[in-house]
DNA sequence: CAAGCCCTTGACAACGTTGTCTACCCCTCC
DNA sequence: GGAGGGGTAGACAACGTTGTCAAGGGCTTG
């Protein structure tokens, strides 16, 4: 800028002006500026302007994993955004490790982020304190903070979802309904088993339960196990979009009746199609952007508790005794 | 900064020895700023630190689109590289758009990015050179840059991919192969275009190719245009994941033999299983990315242009003849 | 005991920007 | 003609950090 300012034989504050569009400068000046600007392949240096401001127009996204079409969905609608509010957006994958969760949330914070939206990977998030303090407005998404910490949530209806994907298996006749789904310390995990097993009640079978990750191997063990079993299930639920793959694979063919929590692509064109109960990525992410932007605006309500519906799609899968 | 001095009693510098690692403090003096810098929550301000150091350990990619799981592969591939070198990654999506990909570009330079990854939407990257010759390195991926730019570039084999898809489906006695894809504005469905014409000599017919933006009811159009014909087309190729997933849409039951280019999770799961070359985007990122760090140590050769292979999967939709 | 060295610490300037305050010119109006 | 006002322009400090240089104290060594 100062190369500019000799360049054009003005002032570094002309400059200045001129590159943020301040008025007070001549026209014939300011042309003089922006020739110099060109000729010279000038770019304002950020990091000093953010330093003298105090306001960086950023947004920090943590997500589980980038390459999770779940996440990546959200991902994208936080970035419409996020743009649309002519912020940049800054986001990296947790990758569920809560350690890396919290590097990331701190490099964000370091770089003096406005906002954050945090799926967390953890579940102590007391290293949030002084930063909420400093009033750096936080929203979490999909996933509520650990205890002792009251910020702005969203979530989805992960007991009702449940509820509902069970009630649609019970009320097609089924009354062996088995459930796969992710470590209960995941807390979608935990919600969706709670919420099966609150729908399903007295048929409550816990040896028609697994819960790890979800890898081919152990999925395939467990399904094994429990179509070996004298009373096997005749329905599946499984508990997110990965599972809802991983199980399918593992039956390699055989169809018991199968209703997934998260909806995927090409649900549809399966054989028959799987029937879900859908989450819209986009739209919590959405919601949990606007809130974080109507937050950076100044509204300072008490913290907010969204909970997002889900919408059970019926293609096929989970309306058929077959089992 | 300042706070956390005066609270444990020592200079500015002294703190910054301790917050940085720096040798040269006592033990006893280092352990008295870390308790105030607990107590006060401090976080170094990292605008700050750039300003005076000039480097920000700042990685930028813009691709096309987060939530398309080719991009979002890649971008997996490039964070992980990116956070192994100690860094950080500023990541936007273009949609594709040529003025939102050269806004996003200057944002992270203005930012002071140390390097650049860039699926390009447009083809007019003059507006690179500028930051070029300023010393920052830039990694074209996936697509190459336009005119008068040439930097390195990490490409598929596209026409080597799509050369082997027909080849595939000519042994497999297919005569009457079409084409479906992208806008050939687009650089990879031009060249996927020209390894189908070119593979296919003789037997190419226009009538037969269809190249527009994916949209379920345009695709279905030219499908049924073409499977109208007298001698309609026993076999597709189409030119990307999404396409192959709507044409799959299209179809709508209807099974001709099929090879898709990319690879798409389920594809195994379809019945019949579908065909495709395959595209690895993770290791496209890597790769990208390794050449990116090799710049940023000085390796300051010549421009590498790198080509990467395709792998053939045979899933069954491709070894029918039933058209 | 003095010279010299290492260990620890601090003072200060500089990075590139912008907010504040002031200076100047030309015009209008009394 | 002088006072006042709007339109332009610049000087300067400050943002929070780190690199450079120098100072002080305790130790070793001749």
């Amino acid at each position: 800028m100062k190369d500019v300012a000799s360049a054009a034989g003005v002032a570094l504050k002309t400059v200045s002006r001129v590159v943020n569009g301040e008025p007070g400068v001549h026209p014939a000046t300011a042309e003089r500026v922006r020739t110099a600007i060109d000729r010279l392949g000038y770019s304002r240096n950020e990091s000093a302007r953010v330093l003298r401001r105090g306001t960086t127009a950023t947004i920090g996204l943590v997500i589980e994993d980038v390459a999770d079409p779940f996440y990546s969905g959200l991902s994208r609608a936080v970035e419409a955004v996020v743009i649309d509010h002519g912020c940049l957006l800054l986001s990296g994958s947790s990758g569920e490790e809560p350690g890396r969760e919290r590097e990331l949330v701190e490099t964000f914070c370091a770089r003096r982020v406005d906002g954050l939206i945090v799926v967390p990977a953890g579940d102590d998030h007391t290293y949030l304190r002084s930063e909420l303090e400093a009033g750096t407005p936080v929203v979490f998404a999909d996933r509520p903070p650990g205890a002792g910490i009251d910020v702005d949530t969203v979530l989805t209806d992960n007991v009702g979802g449940a509820r509902q994907a069970v009630r649609h298996l019970l009320v097609h006749g089924h009354r062996r309904i088995a459930f796969l789904g992710d470590d209960p310390a995941i807390f979608t995990a935990a919600e969706r088993l709670r919420g099966y097993r609150a729908e399903l009640g007295g048929l409550f079978d816990e040896r028609l339960v697994s819960m790890r990750p979800p890898a081919l191997e152990s999925v395939r063990a467990d399904l094994e196990r429990m179509l070996a079993l004298d009373d096997p299930p005749t329905a599946l639920f499984t508990g997110n979009g990965r599972y809802t793959v991983t199980t399918l694979r593992a039956l390699a063919g055989r169809r018991p009746a199968l209703v997934g929590f998260d909806d995927f692509e090409l649900a549809d064109l399966l054989d028959p199609g799987v029937s879900v109960v859908a989450q819209d990525p986009y739209w919590m992410g959405r919601v949990a952007a606007e809130l974080l932007f109507r937050r950076l605006r100044g509204d300072s309500g008490p913290p907010e508790h969204i909970e997002l519906p889900v919408r059970l799609i019926a293609r096929g899968s989970g309306e058929t005794l077959t089992g």
